[in-house]
DNA sequence: TTGCTATGGGAAACCGGTGTCATTTGCAAG
DNA sequence: CTTGCAAATGACACCGGTTTCCCATAGCAA
């Protein structure tokens, strides 16, 4: 390890809060102020001070901090196998938030299923002294895990569809509102049988959009029979299935929606499978805008939200008190999504 | 903040070295020997030791020993941009790796072409006192990154494809073989003119999958015209511009060779934009086994590397040595990878 | 000039581990 | 019965910040 004393005085390793004290001409907890803003300072050794702090590059040591506040500035993404593409998309909303402060992202997969798993995200929270949290659908809506980020005094933000029933620990899209203007357009188109392919009991975000699925076709007057519904758990092997179901009724639906793009690829994959030309004899509408919406054959029309905004303001919620005052209030925690029309749907064949 | 001496010996606090020293009868240095396996210790008084922390549920603050070690028990997966399937594989390998360990996994995405990104890495390394990094490709070709890690004393593993200039610090799938393996399959079919999607320019990984394709042409006595070499640049629509090239030539091959997934999506994206089916006028093979390749119509016969294991690999290459002994040396550096036959391949038609 | 209160700033303890070095103990050799 | 050496353990400083507490000085009224 060398010599801590002597090279300390030769070379340009990281400087330490005593070397910008002595440069500066004044104590530790001077400096100290000086960092942590504190309000009992005189300007001109404020000035000084930080003036030592740009010439030497001076950056606390983190691991020091998070020892002496008991608080580590560390804030974790938590998820558990959404599609993978959010989980990018997310990390650099975060990221960016996160640009120019103190704080790093950890990102953390979680096996839901697992007994342990709150048992896990307890020590892993309590160990490294986490700062914050962001907690990722699906499991998001598991409301243990936002009680147990309150037990362990972690900030948390979840990531949601639609409800703000607690709007400081919420950043949302509104699905419901967004399935029910694609389905608009979809009838605007002519459909009048449309099947659905829904999502996994239990999900919210399955609720808002099987919930905006019904509501535009109550408001179209057009009726929805069992048998146009199927469900499904938001993989490309049960949209397949579920198409088959949906495809196997007489007659069968002119377009389907499908809780997510995953399944609708499926979706697609069934229809092929099967011989039935999309758009021309089924016409399918998604929901994510994932990367695999763009690349099939016809690309899929499907709705889009915008995952790095929400990214970022829930990192911007989290961090926000402590940087920049009180802008945390400011930030929007409802986003809004929106249709994208690609080539996966057209006017039903028979009109 | 309360009261930390009274509320120690009430309250269930998480226990300190101090606690375990004191109930333990014996001072903090030898809990902090029994911690970290010091083998000058008195196995009775390890033992005595071990019960308390087993009582207590101890564990130590990762704070405070990296602040003492200079040192984070933390490993970064960096990457710039890879699909993204491929940094959850890679997280979940390392993390499976990691479980029942010290260490965290921090993921950072990072910018290349980013002039400040070596910077950026430098002071994420130094500030955050990295344990180690795992570099993805095509990131972990960059030398400069390497080197950097040497300079900051960062332990680190590239993940690469084939070579294994520096087998201390690779975990290496070889692609070249992959591929000679994929062209048999497609020369065996019948194929004798066989396109190609290269990678672009400066990768490893683009020049090994080439070279393994002019390899087996070669093996099989077939000529290579210029013209049924397309540059591509690992993304779907240069796929899509490669391929109209490729079909534009006459004769128009009868099958192509794409040298990953995403660019084979093209491929296929265009071959239905000009009505050749698949895989009767046009076999396809890529490479990755990306999902996408699985849920496009038909699915792509491709190459799968295993990115799991070689990301556990990478995870126990790094902390090896330092928790079960030398085991890391006997840890394989070298994946091989293989062939996924989907429906992307058949004889061509004029046979 | 004295006395009192703000207010800026410093000394030292502390956070919870680790390293260095000294000390104690046990036992074989001289 | 020393001496010598190795094994086992402890005392104490240290990592680089923060907090607590207290002092010095300035400003101002009496």
């Amino acid at each position: 390890m060398g010599n801590p004393r002597t090279t300390r005085e030769t070379a340009s390793a990281k400087p330490t809060i005593n070397d910008i004290a002595r440069l500066a001409g004044v104590s530790k907890k001077t400096v100290s102020r000086v960092i942590n803003r504190s309000p009992l300072l005189n300007a001109e050794t404020r000035e000084k001070v930080e003036k030592v702090i740009r010439e030497t590059a001076y950056v606390p040591n983190p691991q020091a901090r998070a020892l002496a506040l008991g608080r580590n500035f560390l804030i974790a993404l938590i998820h558990d196998n959404p599609n993978s593409q959010m989980i990018l998309n997310m990390q650099q909303g975060i990221l960016e938030a996160l640009r120019n402060t103190d704080f790093e992202l950890v990102v953390r997969p979680v096996d839901r299923g697992s007994a342990t798993m709150l048992d896990d995200v307890r020590s892993f929270l309590v160990r490294q002294r986490m700062f914050g949290v962001v907690l990722l659908p699906p499991i998001s809506e598991n409301d243990q895990l936002a009680r147990l980020c309150d037990e362990v005094g972690c900030r948390y933000v979840r990531m949601g569809s639609a409800i703000l029933d607690d709007p400081e620990h919420m950043v949302a899209s509104n699905d419901r509102d967004a399935v029910i203007e694609a389905m608009r357009y979809l009838i605007a188109q002519g459909h009048r049988r449309i099947g659905l392919v829904a999502g996994p009991n239990g999900f919210r975000s399955a609720r808002e959009r099987r919930e905006g699925f019904e509501f535009a076709l109550a408001e179209a007057g057009l009726s929805l029979p069992r048998s146009l519904v199927a469900d499904g758990q938001y993989t490309f092997e049960s949209g397949i299935t579920a198409t088959h179901g949906l495809l196997d009724v007489s007659p069968p639906p002119t377009a389907i929606f499908s809780c997510n793009d995953e399944m609708a690829a499926g979706v697609l994959y069934a229809a092929r499978v099967r011989g039935i030309s999309v758009p021309e004899d089924l016409s399918i509408i998604g929901f994510d805008d994932t990367p695999i919406a763009a690349r099939v054959w016809p690309p899929l029309t499907t709705v889009r939200w915008p995952i790095v905004a929400m990214g970022h303001s829930a990192a911007l919620k989290l961090i926000g008190e402590t940087v920049g005052g009180k802008s945390a209030e400011q930030e929007p925690s409802q986003f809004l999504s929106t249709l994208i029309r690609r080539g996966s749907v057209a006017p039903p064949a028979q009109l």
